[in-house]
Order: structure tokens, then C-alpha cells, then sequence
DNA sequence: ATAATATGGTGAT
DNA sequence: TCACCCTATTATC
């Protein structure tokens, strides 16, 4: 769930239903009680979500979210239902009800909290203002696979684990190449491909890749055998974390040095 | 119905 | 390196 795509969902829906609004704000849960008190019934100003950074200003306060694996935002048109006690922060208006639950991080500070937070992660594809040019140049000079390059939030913000294997997959790519070895033109489709499938995504509150249902909805990833080819999946750690290749459809790259003689 | 799993990143150890 | 967050989703019975 909670890859930059559901946070951009969540930003938008949290822009039309609750910006612009006074907003009651409570903790259910009680762990972020006195920061809720802070707020309580302020006009919330913007909402805006940065990779999987969420930031809702409140005047000169900055509510800071992060969801991590488990957290999640629910929302409830009017009449909302009471929340349920494991609620950490509900965000009240005549509109609806918002309710954050299980996130990783969830707290109060001034705006320029919001800056540090941007200042540490590298350029988002949903955002408009997403520098193109200075992701291709840390690419450039960046000879860890590019599985790995993908994850990392300072290079590119906003991909997770499902994302970056069907953006490889889609693009024919071998995770283990080093994002050095990726020429320009194969780097502008990759670009070109996380767009098209973060935006999508962000539309429907759900990764889309595949037309289908459960694991039908993916090409490779949690998947036995290629949606694609048929072919069985391999399944290497790259970047710590659990991915998934079509040693078909991404057949293995190969270094340049090796290939003259 | 019930159970297994993780689409993260932090902070403690 | 590991515990934590305690959810929705997906698979399985």
C-alpha cells in the first residue's frame, strides 16, 4: 500500500475534502494528544505530500506523517463513525473525517520541519517540479545496481518495492545493472514508465500495472511465473529488500568489458 | 471464517 | 541487526 502513489492519493483527497477548513483534531489513541490539542480547530492551509511524505500546515505548524509498512489513512464522508481506538490522529470537518492509524511517524513541528524532511530526499515523479535532469546525473555517477538506486528516497522519492519491479520489468531491465550502465534513451523511458505508472496509481489509490485481480494485477512481483512469458520468476535480493525478474523478458546484463575479445 | 504477509523507515541495541 | 507499528490485503481452509 503506502508507496509515494498512495500518499499523492491521500494528499488529494485530503485537499478537496479537508483544506481550506477549520479542523477538529483529536488522538483517540492519546499518543499524539497534546500536539492535537496544539491545533485543535485551526484552518488547515495546504496538504502536500513529497515521496512517501505526508505534510498538512496548520498556520505556522507543520503535522508531519509517515505511514512505514503498516499505517494507513481511512476516510469517512459525513457522518463520520466514532473512531476506533487505535486511532492516532482523526482530522475533523462537516465534509468528513480522516483517521490515521499504525504510521510510523506522526508528529508536530514548525514549517521549516517540512523543508529539512524535502531537503533530504531527491526529486518526486508525481511532483510537478521534479528536476529530471539531476536524477539522470545521480544515475550517471551511481554504480550500485539500479534496483537498489531505485529504493533509495535521496536519489528518487516516492518508489517502493512494487513499483521498482514492474518499472524493470516493463522496461525490459536487468535489477542488477548498475544505474551507471543505463544510456540516456533507456533512462528517459524508465523515467517515462515510473511516471505513467505512479500517476495511474495515484488515480486509482492502487499500484496498477497489469489489468487483473490479486497477483493477476502484477507482471512479476509475488508472482511464481511471468504474467507476461510464462517463464519462472527469480526472485534475488537487490537493495536488501525481496524483488522479482523475468529472466526472459529482462534478460541478464552484461558487462560492456566483457563483451570485447 | 482464519491466518500469513509486507507496497518502510526509524531508533534501540 | 532487530523490534516496532497493529493495518488492509491476499491466500487458504
Amino acid at each position: 500500500m503506502p508507496e509515494g502513489h498512495l500518499i499523492h492519493h491521500i494528499a488529494r483527497r485530503h485537499r478537496a475534502g479537508l483544506a481550506g477548513h477549520e479542523i477538529a483534531v483529536s488522538s483517540p489513541q492519546r499518543r499524539f494528544a497534546a500536539e492535537a490539542a496544539t491545533i485543535d480547530g485551526q484552518h488547515l492551509d495546504e496538504v502536500d505530500a513529497y515521496g512517501k511524505h505526508l505534510f498538512h500546515r496548520f498556520g505556522r505548524w507543520v503535522v508531519h506523517v509517515h505511514l512505514g509498512q503498516q499505517g494507513t489513512f481511512l476516510w469517512f464522508p459525513s457522518p463520520a463513525p466514532d473512531p476506533r481506538p487505535q486511532v492516532r490522529l482523526r482530522l475533523a470537518a462537516e465534509t468528513g473525517a480522516a483517521d490515521l492509524i499504525a504510521p510510523s511517524i506522526c508528529r508536530l513541528g514548525p514549517r521549516r520541519l517540512r523543508d529539512a524532511i524535502v531537503a533530504s530526499l531527491g526529486p518526486d515523479p508525481l511532483r510537478e517540479d521534479a528536476d529530471v535532469e539531476l536524477v539522470r546525473a545521480r544515475f550517471a555517477s551511481d554504480r550500485r545496481p539500479i534496483g537498489a538506486v531505485l529504493l533509495d528516497q535521496s536519489v528518487l522519492a516516492g518508489v517502493g518495492n512494487v513499483i521498482r519491479t514492474e518499472a524493470l520489468f516493463l522496461d525490459g531491465l536487468d535489477p542488477s545493472m548498475p544505474a551507471a550502465a543505463l544510456d540516456r534513451p533507456r533512462f528517459d523511458r524508465l523515467w517515462a514508465t515510473l511516471t505513467r505508472i505512479m500517476e495511474r496509481s495515484a488515480v486509482d489509490g492502487r499500484i496498477v500495472t497489469a489489468d487483473g485481480v490479486g497477483r493477476d494485477a502484477r507482471f512479476v512481483y509475488k508472482r511464481e511465473t511471468c504474467r507476461r512469458c510464462g517463464a519462472s520468476v527469480e526472485c534475488p535480493i537487490v537493495g536488501g529488500r525481496r524483488m522479482y525478474r523475468c529472466p526472459k523478458e529482462q534478460p541478464a546484463w552484461v558487462s560492456p568489458s566483457h563483451e570485447t575479445c
